[in-house]
RNA sequence: GGGCGUGUAGCACAGCUGGAUAAUGCACCGGCCUCCUAAGCCGGAGAUCGCGGGUUCGAAUCCUGCCGCGCCCGCCA
C-alpha cells in the first residue's frame, strides 16, 4: 500500500534511528502485510537483531512505542518480532474519495507498440491460438489504462509456404475436388458455411493432403515452391495472388476476434520489407559484421555463440540462393517498429523462444534494442495437443456460441422476466467475457489445458462474478438517482468513525489498485490484474453485505460515494480485462 | 544429448526481488432470500509446496543433484 507507505516510511525510519538501528534497510523490508488481519504494512525486525544485539520481539516492541503518530496510521502493534501498521480508515476514505483512483502516469506517457496474434491466415481461429490474442489485447488495454499511448499491431505473414499452399489450392482445385479429398473428415459446422475462414481452410487442407498422398505430389511441391520463391523475391503478381487468397480468411478471423473485443490499430505485411529493400539492405549490413560466416553454398549466418547463445549457435539469415528467411524479415520488421515507438512488446508462443533470442541478439549486434517479449505456453485439450489435422481442435467461433448458449440458459432461469433480446445481449457479454477471463486469469508461462466446464463457469472466480458485483453497484446508483428525483447526489457527507468491516476492507482493497497496476505494467503479467479485480469484486460484495446505501433514513451519502468509487474502478478494470461492464444482468 | 519453462489440497490455480497460520475457485459438508440483483454471503473440512542435499535467524520462494511434463535445437514459417 504505497499510499500509506509514503507516510509511514519516514516515521518507521525515525523510530528505528531513535533505538540505534540502521534506517536504510527499512525501505526494502517494510512490506505489505500478507494477511489482512495483520495490518497493511509490516516490518519484520529480524534483520536488525544482530546489529542491535536484541531479540526481534524486543525490537518490534521498542519500535512500537517509539513510533510517532500520524493521521494516516490507525493502529500499530508489535507481534512476534513484526511491527504491524494498520491504516486509519477515516484518513484512507478521505484520501480515496477526494483524489480517487490514480491510473498511472499521463505525465510521462510512453509510446508503446504491442505486436500480438499475428496468426497465419490459413484457417479459422481456434482456442490454441487464443492465448496470444487474449493476452496481447489485455496487455494493450492495461497499458492504455495506465496512460500509455499504445499501438496494437498484427504482423501479417503474406508470403512463404503456408499462404502459397492456400493460393495454389484456390487456383488448382474446385469445390467438388476439395470435398472429395476431405470426404472422410469431419463435416464442418454448417453454421459457419458462409464464413470465409471456415470455407477456405478446406482448400488448404485438401492441398495438404495432396502434397502428402497424391502421385502428383512432386509436381505440386514444385509449383508451390515456385510461388514461395517468387513471393520471397517480391514478385508483385504473386503477392497480389496471395493477398486475394488470404485476405478473406484474415477477415473471418478478425470477425471472431472482434466478438471478443480484440481489435488492431495496424496491419503490417511481411512482404513490405522485401519489396521496399529493407531486407536486402539488412543482409548487406549483417554480412559486414564481425560474427558473419559463410556456408559452402553461399548461405550466410551469424555466429551468435560469440554473443553468448548456447546450443546451436549458427543463425542463418540468407539462403544459398541469396533469398531471405523468415527471421531475417523479422529483424527488418523490428528495426522499422523501433522507429514507431519507444517501447516494444511482442507476445509470442514458447516455441519462438530461440528465434526471439536470435532476433534479439542480432538487433543488439546492429546497435538496436531488443524488444520485450511476453512468452506463453500453449493451450492443450484434455485429449492432448490441438491439431487441425486430427480434427482435435476447438474453434473459437464454436466456443463463443456455446458460451453464449450456456449464459442464455442461466439468464433465462434467473431472470424469467427478461425478454429475448435482453437475454441475448446479456448472454453475449457474459459468454465472451467468461471465455476471455478464463484464459487471462492464469500465468502465461504455465501450461493451459482447455476445459469446457472451466471456460463456461459463471461462478465465483469468473468474469460473471465480477460483472455481477458491478451490476449491483449500478443498480444502487440507479436507485439512488431515482430517489433523488433529478437532484444532484450530495457532495458533502460525514465520514463516520465507526465503519463496518466490509467497508474498511473495500477501502483497503481500493487503495491497492495503483500498486497492483504498476506491477502488472512493469512485469507484463495481466493475470495479476485479473486476480486483483476478483479481489475487488469480492470486497465490494462484502461492502454490499455490511453497508446499505439505501437505508431507512434515505441515502447514506458516504456509503454512496464509496460505492461509486468502487463502481468506476471496477468498470475501468473490467474494460482493461476485456470484460463487458453491463448495468444489469 | 543440449537449452528454456513448469511441477503447490480430489481438480484447477495464486504466491516465487526469502519473512508470521501457503491465498482463491470448483467439487464436498453445514447455515443465510418479509432487507439496495442469492451469478451472492457466512462457516467447516481438505496441502509431507515433485524428491534429496545446501545457504540462512528464517526457504514454496535462492543454489545444487535427481525425477515427471511441455516447448525448442531446419539454408521451414
Amino acid at each position: 500500500m504505497q499510499l500509506l507507505k509514503t507516510h509511514a516510511l519516514p516515521l518507521v525510519q525515525a523510530a528505528l534511528r531513535s533505538i540505534g538501528g540502521d534506517p536504510s534497510l527499512v525501505e526494502r523490508v517494510l512490506q505489505p502485510a500478507r494477511e489482512a488481519d495483520q495490518g497493511d504494512l509490516s516490518l519484520p525486525c529480524f534483520p536488525f537483531a544482530k546489529s542491535l544485539g536484541k531479540s526481534p520481539v524486543t525490537i518490534a516492541e521498542d519500535l512500537c512505542s517509539a513510533m510517532a503518530s500520524h493521521e494516516s496510521i490507525g493502529e500499530i502493534h508489535a507481534v512476534n518480532g513484526y511491527l504491524n501498521i494498520r491504516v486509519n480508515p477515516v484518513w484512507l476514505a478521505q484520501r480515496l474519495l477526494t483524489q480517487g483512483i490514480d491510473n498511472g502516469c499521463e505525465k510521462n506517457a510512453r509510446r508503446v507498440l504491442i505486436e500480438h496474434t499475428s496468426a497465419n491466415p490459413n484457417g479459422p481461429f481456434h482456442v490454441g491460438r487464443a492465448r496470444n490474442a487474449i493476452l496481447g489485447d489485455t496487455l494493450v488495454r492495461l497499458q492504455r489504462l495506465w496512460g500509455n499511448d499504445v499501438t496494437a499491431e498484427y504482423y501479417v505473414d503474406d508470403m512463404g509456404k503456408q499462404v502459397a499452399v492456400l493460393a495454389w489450392a484456390l487456383e488448382a482445385l474446385n469445390r467438388d475436388e476439395v470435398e472429395a479429398l476431405l470426404e472422410d473428415r469431419e463435416v464442418p459446422n454448417p453454421m459457419w458455411a458462409s464464413k470465409p475462414d471456415h470455407q477456405r481452410v478446406r482448400w488448404y487442407q485438401a492441398a495438404q493432403r495432396l502434397r502428402k498422398e497424391s502421385d502428383d505430389a512432386p509436381e505440386i511441391e514444385r509449383a508451390i515452391g515456385e510461388l514461395v520463391h517468387a513471393s520471397e523475391n517480391g514478385d508483385e503478381g504473386v503477392l497480389e495472388q496471395f493477398e486475394a487468397a488470404y485476405q478473406p480468411v484474415l477477415d473471418g478471423m478478425l470477425a471472431t476476434l472482434g466478438r471478443l473485443g480484440i481489435a488492431y490499430d495496424r496491419f503490417t505485411k511481411e512482404s513490405v520489407f522485401v519489396t521496399n529493400g529493407d531486407v536486402a539492405a539488412l543482409m548487406e549490413e549483417l554480412g559486414a559484421l564481425e560474427i558473419n560466416g559463410h556456408a559452402e553454398n553461399g548461405a550466410q549466418y551469424l555466429d551468435l555463440g560469440q554473443r553468448g547463445l548456447k546450443g546451436k549457435t549458427e543463425f542463418f539469415y540468407r539462403r544459398g540462393d541469396g533469398s531471405s528467411l523468415y527471421a531475417t524479415r523479422d529483424i527488418a520488421y523490428h528495426r522499422w517498429k523501433w522507429t514507431q515507438c519507444n517501447e516494444l512488446i511482442n507476445v509470442l508462443g514458447e516455441d519462438h523462444k530461440l528465434q526471439a533470442q536470435q532476433v534479439g541478439l542480432t538487433l543488439e549486434e546492429l546497435g538496436a534494442r531488443r524488444p520485450e517479449v511476453m512468452f506463453y505456453s500453449f493451450i492443450k485439450l484434455p485429449e492432448g495437443k490441438m491439431s487441425t489435422r486430427q480434427g482435435n481442435v476447438v474453434f473459437m467461433d464454436d466456443l463463443l456460441e456455446e458460451a453464449k448458449a450456456q449464459a442464455a440458459a442461466v439468464v433465462t432461469e434467473r431472470r424469467p422476466e427478461y425478454d429475448m433480446e435482453t437475454v441475448a445481449t446479456i448472454a453475449e457479454a457474459v459468454g465472451t467475457s467468461a471465455v476471455r477471463f478464463n484464459i487471462v486469469n492464469v500465468s502465461p508461462e504455465k501450461g493451459f489445458t482447455f476445459r469446457w466446464e472451466d471456460a463456461l463457469s459463471f461462478e465465483a472466480g469468473s468474469a460473471p462474478f465480477v460483472m455481477y458485483s458491478h451490476t449491483r453497484a449500478c443498480s444502487i446508483r440507479a436507485k439512488v438517482l431515482q430517489q433523488l428525483n433529478g437532484a444532484k447526489p450530495p457532495t458533502s457527507y460525514e465520514i463516520t468513525e465507526s465503519m463496518p468491516e466490509g467497508l474498511v476492507q473495500l477501502l483497503r482493497t481500493l487503495a491497492l489498485h495503483d500498486d497492483g497496476l504498476e506491477k502488472v505494467i512493469r512485469e507484463h503479467r495481466p493475470h495479476l490484474y485479473a486476480e486483483y479485480i476478483l479481489h475487488l469484486s469480492n470486497a465490494y460484495n462484502g461492502f454490499y453485505r455490511d453497508c446499505h446505501v439505501l437505508g431507512e433514513d434515505g441515502v447514506n451519502a458516504f456509503y454512496f460515494a464509496v460505492s461509486e468509487l468502487a463502481r468506476s474502478t471496477l468498470k475501468s478494470g473490467m474494460e482493461a480485462l476485456g470484460i463487458q461492464p453491463l448495468e444489469t444482468m
